[in-house]
DNA sequence: GTACCCCTTATAGTTAACTCTAAGTCAAGC
DNA sequence: GCTTGACTTAGAGTTAACTATAAGGGGTAC
């Protein structure tokens, strides 16, 4: 059960440290544990979770919101719900936003003939 | 051939004179007509080729590539085939976006269940 | 003759998501 | 004991694409 510092973490998922403080400053990271100093020390749990972070954040979902997520999730399955609508919700913009590139590639192309 | 002012082109391209304005200091709107005291006068034609303004933009263009684009055009045939790359290299990027948007639901989903 | 819409320049504010610096502290490794 | 890398707070800077205000002026319509 290896723990990693936010260097390595930051590397391993392609963003600086700089990047991972100002994410637990969002409270995107509140699972995080420190060491008596105060060093920030990941648990591979904790860079899965960020994965997800960073998947959400692939679809274009604003920090808060992504922080709403990460509230609920600490909450317990009592939002399992909320949490549930939350990623049909995402599921539909995305849908919708795959839509629209669709059509305008198709206009451009149409406008490029 | 009616004429249109700031805001009858805004209202119908659901964009503000502000931000028609702003587009016109960025150099995406070189073609568009004066009055002698000095304001736009837009034809149809203006309007058409706003409409592919939005549509880049709607790809994620960034406005600067889309002066580039809009220079083209007035440089006449000679610049056919770099806009027809440009037009290809968009499409890949918009693809490459899209499959992104694809996998990234796809391990949501996963996560999700 | 006044209201309304257009124009300009210049400048400032907004939002999101970083990105970085400064200034000072702490702890581990060689 | 010095270097390295972690930490903190506070704050400034960046980028894109607007969005808006101020201050001044011009033209058209009722």
């Amino acid at each position: 059960m290896r723990k990693y510092s936010i260097s390595e973490v930051a590397k391993e998922l392609n963003l600086t440290p700089y990047t991972l403080r100002y994410y637990d400053k969002e409270g995107l990271m509140p699972f995080v544990e420190r060491t008596s100093s105060g060093t920030r020390w990941f648990a591979e749990t904790d860079i899965e979770a960020l994965k997800i972070v960073e998947c959400l954040k692939a679809t274009g979902m604003p920090i808060k919101e992504i922080k709403t997520f990460i509230d609920w999730c600490h909450e317990g399955d009592s939002t399992l719900q909320q949490r549930y609508d939350m990623f049909l919700e995402r599921r539909a913009t995305v849908e919708a936003k795959m839509e629209e590139l669709r059509k305008t590639m198709e206009t451009i192309e149409y406008k490029c003939s």
